[in-house]
This record gives C-alpha cells, sequence and structure tokens, in this order.
DNA sequence: CTGAAAGCGCTTACAG
DNA sequence: CTGAAAGCGCTTACAG
C-alpha cells in the first residue's frame, strides 16, 4: 500500500500538483481555481486517502507544527498535569508535542535540545534544571521560540511562566502560625532553582514578621534524589522521640518530600496534626486520602500549561514580530485541609 | 544565525556532499575515504556546530526515527510511568516519542493515528480505546508497525502486552475470602475491554471456586467518566448504613475508583478494614500514605513500557522479516498492607 | 577512493 | 486561472 502522494491526485486528474497543492490548502478561492475543479480535487483525495507528508511540507516551509517539551519527569503527576495541558492546548492549534524527561539532569535536557533542534521543532516549553543556563542562553541567542516554566534564570530575559513561590510559601508559614504553630520546619530539595528558593525564601520572611527567630536546624536541605530514607532521617532529626528542639510543624517544598514525609511521621507512631501540623506545595490525590487529608498549596497548572502554549505558538507566528518578553507569575491558592491543624 | 548543512561543509573543503556525508555516518571505513579527511570533515563538523536536519533524512530515507504514542491520559500516573519508561527505552534507540491522550475516546484516537502517519512516525504504541478495532485493523493492514499495551482485541492478531487480569483479579478475590470476608463487592468502569472484563471475570470465579453465590448487585460499573458522586453512591449502595445486603469487602477495578472510594468510604465515617476491607488494582502512591494502606495489585509498568518498544523496535527494524506475532502476559503481585485485613 | 546527479514530497515564486 | 521549475537538506545508486 504505497501513500498517494500530491502527484498521484495531479496525475489522476490529469492537472499539476501546483493546481492540487493549492486547493489542498485551501487557497482554490484565492487564486480563482473553478469550483468544479476545487471539487474534483477534493473528491480523489478522500477517494485515494491522501494524507499529507507533513515532514515534506516541514523541509520545505521550515515549519514542522511541532514543539519540544522538556520537564524533569512525565511520570511525576505534577508534569503530568503540565505535560497534558500542554498537548491539549498545541492539538487545538494543530501542533504536536515530543515529550522528553530531563530528571534534573542538565547533560539529559542538553542532549534532548540537541536533538529536538535537529527534529526541526518550531519551538521549546521547557522546565530547566540547575546548570543548564548556557543551553537556555544558545537558544535565546540563536533566536529560537521558547518559553521556561515553573523556574527560569533571573539572569536570561526571556519568556517564562510560574506561580509566585516566596507568596506561597509566606502564606502557608502564615498559616501555621495563624494555627498556634512556633516551631516550623521546612523540608525542601537542593536544586538550587529559584522556584525552591524563594519557598524557603517566603518561609523565613514569614517567621521574621512574626518575630521568631529562623533555626537553620530546622531547615532540611535534602538532596534532589532522594531516597525515601533521606526523609527518614530528617523526619526523625525534626520530630524524632531524641529530637533536640522538636518541630511542631512541616513545611514541605514538594509533594514527593511530601508524601515520603507523611509515611515516616506514621512509621514514627506521630499523629497528624496533633504531634505536627503539615502544609506541603502541590496537590496529589494522595494528599485527599491521607491519613489526615493534607492542607496543600495547589498551583494553577492548568493555566501555566495553557499560558506556556499560547505564548510560545504567538511568537512562532510572528517570528519577525519584536518581542516583547512576558514574565507571567500567576498565583497559588492554599487548600485547608485537617494536616495543618483546627 | 543559519544553520549549517552539508554542503556548507563541502564548500569549506572543497570536497562532495557525498563524502562528507559517508564519514558523518561513519562510513568513511566502509568506502575507505582517507583517515586525515575524516578528520577534516568531523572538525569542520564541529568547528560549524553541524546539526543534521533529521527531517531531511527522514524525508529521503522514509525512516524518522519517532514514535508515536496513544495512551488514555498521561496525567494518570499509571500512564505516566508508562510513558516514562517508553520514553527512556526510545531514546537508548535513538528514537523520540509524540505523546498523544485519547481519554479512551475512538475519535481523538482516530485523529490522532491520522496526524501521526502525516508525521510518518515509524511505528506506534498503542493503548486503544473502546470501539476503535477499525482504526487498528486498518494499521494492520497497512503493515505499519504497532504495539498494543494495556489492553487489545482478541479478533486482531497483533503485538500486543498487558497482564494476566484474570489471574490477577482471581488472586486478589481470594486473598480477601482468605482473611473471613465473604461479601465482597466489586467496583469497575464500562470500558468494555478486555482487560477490565476480565478483571470481573476473575473477581467472579473466586467467587464460584469459593462456592459462594454471585450477587450481580455487589458489582457495581461505573461510567467511565465517572465523577466522585458516581463513586459515592455506589459506595453507599454497598455499604451506607440504609445498604440492603452489605458489603464487607471491595475490589477497586482502577486506582480512580478506588481513590474516590475510599474518600467517600472515609466521608461515611466507615473504618478500613474494620466495617469494610480493600483491594484496588495498580499502585499510586496515594495508596501508601492512606487512612489504611492499601492492598494493590501490583503491575510491572516497567517492563510493559520496555518491553513494547522493544518489540516495537524490532520490527520497525526488521520490516521483511516474517512477522510473528507476540502476545506478552505478565504477572501481576499483590502487595499486601492494612486495607485488607490482618 | 571520490563526485555529479537524482529524488524523497512538498510549496511557491515566476511566467504566461 | 494554470503549469513548469526550482529547491528545502539529505542519501545513495551510479560512474569513473
Amino acid at each position: 500500500m504505497k501513500k498517494t502522494s500530491l502527484s498521484d491526485i495531479a496525475k489522476h486528474l490529469g492537472v499539476s500538483k501546483t493546481l492540487v497543492s493549492f486547493v489542498l490548502n485551501g487557497k482554490g478561492k484565492e487564486f480563482r481555481i473553478s469550483e468544479e475543479i476545487c471539487k474534483k480535487v477534493l473528491d480523489v483525495a478522500k477517494e485515494l486517502n491522501y494524507q499529507p507528508n507533513r515532514i515534506a511540507q516541514g523541509l520545505r516551509t521550515g515549519r514542522t507544527n511541532t514543539i519540544g517539551l522538556i520537564i524533569a519527569d512525565i511520570a511525576n503527576p505534577f508534569f503530568g498535569i503540565l505535560g497534558r495541558e500542554i498537548e491539549q492546548e498545541a492539538a487545538r492549534f494543530g501542533y504536536r508535542v515530543i515529550f522528553c524527561s530531563s530528571d534534573e539532569n542538565p547533560e539529559k535536557s542538553r542532549q534532548q535540545i540537541a536533538m529536538l533542534q535537529q527534529s526541526q521543532v518550531d519551538g521549546y516549553i521547557i522546565s530547566p534544571p540547575k546548570n543548564s543556563e548556557d543551553q537556555i542562553k544558545a537558544l535565546a541567542r540563536g533566536n529560537v521560540p521558547f518559553v521556561l516554566i515553573d523556574r527560569y534564570f533571573p539572569e536570561i530575559e526571556c519568556h517564562h511562566i510560574g506561580v509566585d513561590n516566596f507568596d506561597a510559601a509566606y502564606n502557608a508559614t502564615n498559616h501555621l502560625l495563624s494555627h498556634g504553630r512556633k516551631r516550623i520546619a521546612n523540608i525542601t530539595v537542593n536544586l538550587d532553582l529559584v522556584n525552591m528558593i524563594q519557598r524557603t525564601k517566603g518561609y523565613k520572611q514569614a517567621l521574621i514578621d512574626a518575630n521568631i527567630p529562623i533555626e537553620e536546624s530546622l531547615i532540611k536541605v535534602l538532596p534532589f534524589s532522594h531516597e525515601n530514607k533521606d526523609v527518614a532521617r530528617a523526619i526523625k532529626e525534626l520530630v524524632g522521640k531524641s529530637a533536640q528542639h522538636k518541630a511542631d510543624a512541616i513545611l514541605f517544598s514538594t509533594s514527593k518530600l511530601g508524601i515520603n514525609g507523611i509515611e515516616s511521621i506514621s512509621a514514627l507512631g506521630l499523629k497528624i496534626p496533633d504531634d505536627v501540623a503539615i502544609v506541603s506545595f502541590d496537590n496529589p490525590d494522595a494528599y485527599k486520602i491521607c491519613i489526615s487529608p493534607v492542607t496543600v498549596v495547589n498551583q494553577p497548572l492548568k493555566e501555566i500549561g495553557k499560558t506556556a502554549v499560547q505564548i510560545l505558538l504567538n511568537q512562532i507566528k510572528h517570528p519577525d514580530a519584536p518581542v516583547k518578553f512576558q514574565e507571567v507569575i500567576l498565583k497559588t491558592d492554599l487548600i485547608i485541609r485537617k494536616s495543618s491543624g483546627a
């Protein structure tokens, strides 16, 4: 079953490829091709089940209608939901998306960008890992359309979209304070990326504003690729029996930390929120049916994904328009459940 | 910054494109091109940051090194983990993957297949929705490499890979029986696909083998796009105060059902497993930190994803080899936690 | 050992 | 209004 091409249709009707191409691209009227011929072309195309070869189109036009997506890990529901939204919004405009998981590894993301570049994608949506500044700068220099999501590099001027992490953490911490918690800990991850840094900054500022001294021993920074046992150790140090200055609340900067943390807290036989109150970033299903449903900082993932695609496509479609970089910072909302205390 | 092409390199060195192409494709030795020239070509390619245009290659060779993946929803962790594995295994062999979420909607999957076809993907990995038999048959007729995952159509002979759902449900039900449960319910979804059907069959067979009559009122088949309230109603009918013949255990055929179900059970003030024992298919994080950690039927997602890619690439690479359809049925394992009783 | 040439399937100035 | 022709960037018989 050989695929049918433009010239198959042209031969079939005894007309030129040019004409067929015009008609099939809806330019029949523009070139004043007779309705009758238009109809014939369309009919034959249908009859022969013509499927345009997008790759040939791409080679000719320089546009592939494909975008490259680089995130940390598609198996992580945070990125799964984001990815889904991006796929959907892209499809609305006829774009496909190639998914790449970088595992927060700059070497991987470098290879993935190169691969996507070779695939001639029209643009990129990237959640850049630590130490990938040079890669992003190279894209910017190359005048390639791209949008960063979830994090960005303050020193690189470009489109980016995310949430107000400082504000989110500030509010979450305040919420715990307002419930009488005084020894609030923060468990985070050493990503060295603005988003995580801002979370801890917001947490600290809330304490400062409440005249509570910051204790560095209450801030646990785990390696990115932390295991269960790393979290377990941090939990033990914060709320275990022999902990020196026990924490009475914990702000988890990611849901992976939170889920592991809750497991460890339960394993120690402690009650949430009685023994320790909890607030976590992100809102996985797990938190709804948890031992004690978890109060969370919920990010508008749908809006992030959708906006990212819109900004990207806008730049792709107007390559010569003067670029006005969009820096979108969305608000989060605090969903209050039982884990943070009554 | 114009991209550098083969002929740029050729001109730069005063040789032919042919030669450059040979060298860059590692065929230098095969064509006995002098080491010296090889080195020069490689150096210039590096210097000019040559990135082969895969799309041009694809047009010429008919191979794009791209595979199309159609699953129900990438935001669902089940498919997220599967997708991740597929992406990773494909990347190992130099293949990229275009992700498509069909939402179990055959109209969407039809469009997605057409889109992927136009993109000239080399093969497909598909988790086909109900009523998409004709689409799969068309692929088979077209002699296009593809592998089905998670479900398949018994009447269509093709590569497919999944788990032994009958066996899994049989064992899960037996496990509940062995813990003294007698009135075991099954909440499932009306997907009308072998995988779901086999689950309920396995459940029934376990009851039959234990000489327990099957009560249709204990089998709740919810619409695929069920809402929280649909699950809540089913739960109420099974274990609510005014339930006529209360169930003492529930087998959930999907984790989405299970998570919603547990929420509803808690809302009714019932205890798991005391009031009702639970086993669920699939193993999301949620089940680990649940009110009562959930006993689950765990599917070997990594192996499914990896094997699917291997079978697919094997067929892609040997298009003329006589196809011997592989029907891989993997075993699940039952991870026993508290929800199913002591 | 190396190069000139054809061609993959399109689009699009250009000419009439 | 319609067609012949060039060309996107590659690969690969073919010729020498």
